[in-house]
DNA sequence: CGTTGTTTTTGAAACGTTTCAGTTGTTGTT
DNA sequence: AACAACAACTGAAACGTTTCAAAAACAACG
């Protein structure tokens, strides 16, 4: 492959005057620049990158983690995040860490060798103590999307799951349930943001409607279709049925549905049922289910909005940005009144 | 940060020794070894593999390009060419060329500047003419997967995608149907993995039950989930709907299964659907979609390890390689029978 | 036609590695 | 004691850029 140097010779100038042309400087002549281009074209040159790099110190590149890779929810936040990075001269290093710690710790190690520019977290990707070790204390430029780590106040972007969870509640209590079964992720402190939020904004709505908060109505599961049948089994092999459920996530719900099916009950007739995350599947499924939607676009959009600022030399904010989120109503939840 | 010089001054060794222990050379004393790995575990140092890649000529890097991450269909071919890309310590740098050739081409020049050791291209990424101007005559490694060039017998990872259309049809067939609709994709040669072939697999499953092929019951579309739709509106519309249906890809069946019920008849009692690819959402949705299921995994599996293979400086075969299919059963083809 | 100022070009250092020919030190053999 | 053989280490070149001080070329002026 050419190299600068075969421009420089057949062009008949000096490396550094290719070089300058490469970069549009403007302190050469029109001619010179002409000469030089024609020579590029002729030789077919394309700059390596690799070579510009170690000379400038940055890769044009970006990182991003994600726990699973396959989850629609993810890949519509890494989607928008590849588009405005890349429209922007930058490129993504995707990983995916299985949902496991020990190995997104690994990629993060893995992302600083090959010196990306900035790093991208997406969900539970490293512990509190990682976070702090190896990437705030090393003055990585990072963002973090959708976990709130609670000794880090750099740019961090999430949705407010409290008000989802309100938002799922209210619906459902709008009918005139008077009880409502959840359907959570695993409960501990590190998950606020995919369910100790959620059930505050439960407990909240129930609050508003003069309802008591009964512990019995929580089965806690663990965000898989399988998890969402389950616990709606469990559920329905109880003497008292919730004729309304919350799930936490639609995946949960949509096997929450599948169980009530086949016990030959009716959605949303006999129970009714609301989602949360808006993933496609959701209105594919029947009936179509209500759900939380969240700004899957605009959290990865805002996020490398940031984190390219960052890299452009803009002082990191200590802020935590938390995005709107809304209801869609579908058919699962239906419009049957227990009064 | 570090680098090899720091470590060779604070441990009193050439640069030379350290970049050989770095490297497991042989040919220095444990002694020597020892003191260089404490060195540089009190330095806290990590190689720079930007310099390396530089100096190597090599980036452990390879870059992947989809038509739509967000198509889980794309993702979980990419997760397994992720997870043993990543294995043999090399990172995947992942494009998304939003359906277009035009953005594809220029993703791939994109990659070429960054020097990534090899490509991944899935699906329809980049012209025949650029694929051998851009990326055989220049000898970039690279492996093709889902998309069969006429002219290009390097690498190629495919499904048998007309078994796949001759076991949909045979499928219905075998219920006692006489006709069975298509909605197929674009119709056109480029498209042969994803129109033609399942068309020619149609017609031999046809021909084998002595059938005639009838033209009026070919609706073409476009893969999306409103183009299966509107497609199934025009043979509802029709005075003879077919009382069983092949759509090529589950989306445009997902579509026509939300025809059919917005029509007041039932699948499938009154239309039974087949779709093609067996989508997440298949398995979710109502009833539950039969459909042909490729290998992704083994697709991806296949295609990295050809990669990696390469790489090592093993000879390119030319060869395609064609993977097989299977029917999955599930509720929308039911045991209903014309007779 | 010198002087000054401005524009354009040059040449070499630097980025952080790997590689390899060459040097030094050690051991064994005669 | 001289030499050979081998092991361990060194030092500098090289990878392909960018950057920047310095040189060269040109223009304008008195």
């Amino acid at each position: 492959m050419a190299t600068i140097k075969d421009i420089a010779r057949e062009s008949g100038f000096s490396v550094g005057t290719v070089s300058a042309v490469l970069n549009n400087s403007n302190m050469v002549s029109d001619e010179t620049r002409e000469k030089v281009l024609s020579v590029i074209e002729q030789l077919n040159y394309t700059p390596n990158r690799v070579a510009r790099n170690l000379r400038k110190n940055e890769t044009k590149t970006i990182g991003v983690i994600v726990p699973d890779i396959t989850n629609p929810f993810f890949s519509q936040i890494i989607r928008s995040i590849f588009n405005i990075a890349y429209k922007n001269d930058y490129l993504l290093m995707q990983l995916d860490s299985n949902e496991s710690q020990r190995i997104g710790e690994d990629e993060v190690k893995a992302l600083i060798n090959q010196r990306v520019d900035g790093i991208i977290l997406i969900g539970d990707i490293v512990s509190e103590n990682f976070l702090a070790n190896e990437l705030q204390s090393k003055n990585i430029p990072f963002v973090v999307i959708e976990r709130d780590y609670t000794n880090f106040d750099g740019p961090t972007f999430l949705v407010d799951t409290v008000k989802g969870g309100y938002l799922a509640t209210k619906h459902l209590l709008d009918f005139g349930y008077k009880t409502v079964g959840v359907i959570s992720g695993p409960i501990e402190q590190k998950s606020f943001y995919s369910s100790l939020g959620r059930l505050e904004g439960y407990r909240r709505a129930l609050n508003d409607y003069g309802l008591p908060f009964d512990e019995q109505l929580i089965q806690q599961s663990d965000f898989t279709f399988d998890g969402g049948y389950q616990a709606m089994m469990k559920f329905i092999s109880t003497d008292r049925i919730p004729r309304a459920v919350f799930a936490f996530n639609d995946l949960m719900a949509l096997g929450a549905v599948e169980a009530i099916k086949n016990s030959g009950l009716l959605v949303p007739q006999d129970v009714a049922i609301v989602g949360y995350d808006d993933i496609p599947e959701a209105a594919y499924s029947f009936p179509a289910l209500s759900t939380i939607r969240l700004p899957k676009k605009r959290l990865g959009e805002k996020a490398i909005t940031e984190l390219l600022d960052i890299l452009k030399g803009q002082p990191i904010e200590r802020k935590k940005i938390i995005l709107d989120v809304d209801l869609v109503v579908r058919g699962s939840s239906g419009i049957f009144n227990s009064n």
